[in-house]
DNA sequence: TATGAATGAGCGTTCATTCAT
DNA sequence: GATGAATGAACGCTCATTCAT
């Protein structure tokens, strides 16, 4: 009975893991819209109403696949964060983690390039990884090797430039193509694409006056 | 008959633009998802059938708004391309022109801020958009004063980072975040994040190291 | 033009008498519960969405067959209240108009037998029924006919017992046993059971006092 | 072996006991339409399925819970009827109980006020219920002091009378008013509603002619 | 006996699209 | 060219019931 009760929790567990893939294939090929529980249900092979054993609506079904989808690379670039060493170290690691993982699933790929608009995928992933990259970029400024800019803007800025990474690979792009785009955009990120003689100061504040 | 072709013409082209501005309206007050061929139509004051003799289907009708709905952006952008002005200087001169237009229409906005996933905005908005600001990219390098990265790339960057920014706002940000969002994003892409003493010479690609 | 309005506006109505009838029609062959769109609209020999377009969902084209179900009944009823009679005697010429309602549609009959519990039934035609009749009853007591007791508690009692003859007609009772109903519930409700020898005088206090 | 097939029973006893308060809670907490197989079950604290030991299907599990529910009120009836005392008294000591029980259980009105409708309600409680009003009834005509109408009619009558007082405490109407009406159908069943001068003799056959 | 799991049948609703007039 | 009407194909979801273990 002890060990009926942990087999439950298993074999449930596994479904899970079975719809989880069966949502990831889905999407793949289907796309984000295309990502129907009838769909999902005849992927895995059982009926639709069977979905609703394990998740109480669609939602948490997306919820949980999303999250699931994307927490390899979270922890990827969180064990990144963790590690001993410099922000802008970091910050190519964190590309470069995406760059593998994104290669490998083209569903994350699909997943995180739509990060921006989907309400389930924003709030699955979004704040989250915004956080992560804050802290980084806060190590950055504390380091004194990034200079003291808001540390949440620069967050945002380098995800978008991720997306765009990723939308890149979604949209078939050549694997070359995508790793030149990941070295301009550390590059750039980094050092700007100012050609610079001596250390900038407050410049931007010149081009960008107010109305 | 030689007029009645161009009157044909005219009326059709008034017709499009009656239903353009629907559709607009519609955008603003439910959303992307709320753009429904009846709405539009009920918007217009026709019926949604007659929708059917301006458009083939919903997506030409789509493809149709979304161009007209980012066109006045996009030529305020191209005027500021056009223009005799260094290139740093137009970078923050278009950033400045996305917070104007996006500021009074929150439907551009919206739109733009999907313009990250959704194929049918993608595919109206992104390659024109990529496009003029690789003419800038280009023009900087050409000057001497960008450093000689892929320009395509730093255009997608540069949308990544403009698709955050419209998301901000789509997202109900106070302009005040906003703006400062514009700020650090000009700052950042024109002299990097990096604190500098000396000029960079290939940083990056110690850093992003292929596996 | 005109004319076309005008008739569009006939067809639709058609087209509403013609979805009341076939809802009558499944309502007498299913019951209530077996109400479904789907089963209406195959019976109106159209597509379910059709019914759509004629009412915004269920609810409304339920509002709608109930009220027009009973329509002819509650006018039947109105008439007979209207009349220049006295009290009892427009009590009887009621229950007289409900024998002949109920003989004529069984639908009726159910929803009738029915009205007591289904908040769509209950909210479509009883605040009304129990109005009307509560005029009869305060007639008769202004009549000098009635004894001055609460209309509307009456009108309640002799509802719920008309409800009772519809349930007997609804569960196949035969003619005769729901004639002689009508006879023993008009002549119960206006005399009371009581043998009497005496004017009664407050006889039910005594009866039921306060726990 | 037979102490175990007793056991067995008793056991099953409680369980359908258990079943049984769980259903009543559900129902009271849910209203008719919310009492789901899946609700009770949950509600009991066993599997869904496990009801279907006790009971063949949903139905049945209503029929027992819905005449369970109804037996202490029905018990209480039966002494009333049993009782040595004339039966007009005994008609508002019914009505008394009826206002006492209903008060008390929330469910048991839900219950009672839909017994007009739904057919596993009817079946479990109108055929015993009709039948205890009918022998008050023929006791009264034995008394004499009823006059010699159908039995059985007065009974129907009188449980459509007794249905909408509970209708009205379902919905929420306060105390006095339930009272009230209590009082006015005791009143108007004996003494009816006439004002009287000289005892009634057939008046109602000259108001109800046949057409 | 108990149950986790599965499921078929059904429901109300939406929407892009078509077609005769 | 305009349109009322119709519709097929989905979709998310519920629930009573079954069955192997």
């Amino acid at each position: 009975m002890r060990l009926s009760k942990a087999r439950r929790a298993c074999v449930e567990a596994m479904m899970k893991d079975t719809i989880f893939d069966a949502a990831g294939a889905v999407l793949e090929e289907q796309g984000t819209d295309g990502l129907t529980m009838d769909r999902v249900a005849s992927k895995v092979g059982v009926a639709t109403a069977s979905l609703y054993n394990y998740f109480r609506d669609k939602n948490e079904l997306l919820q949980y696949t999303y999250n699931r989808m994307v927490e390899p690379f979270f922890q990827a670039v969180e064990e990144v964060v963790k590690a001993n060493a410099p922000a802008p170290h970091k910050l190519s690691r964190i590309v470069q983690a995406a760059l593998e993982h994104s290669a490998k699933h083209k569903g994350l790929v699909m997943l995180l390039a739509r990060m921006g608009y989907q309400p389930e995928i924003k709030d699955a992933c979004r704040p989250r990884f915004v956080q992560i990259l804050t802290t980084v970029f806060e190590q950055g400024t504390k380091e004194g090797s990034f200079r003291p800019l808001d540390a949440t803007d620069l967050s945002r800025m380098f995800l978008g430039c991720l997306l765009e990474m990723f939308d890149l690979q979604a949209g078939g792009a050549p694997e070359n193509d995508v790793k030149r785009f990941a070295g301009t955009l550390i590059d750039a990120i980094l050092n700007g694409v100012h050609t610079r003689k001596r250390p900038p100061r407050g410049e931007a504040s010149e081009h960008l006056s107010n109305p």
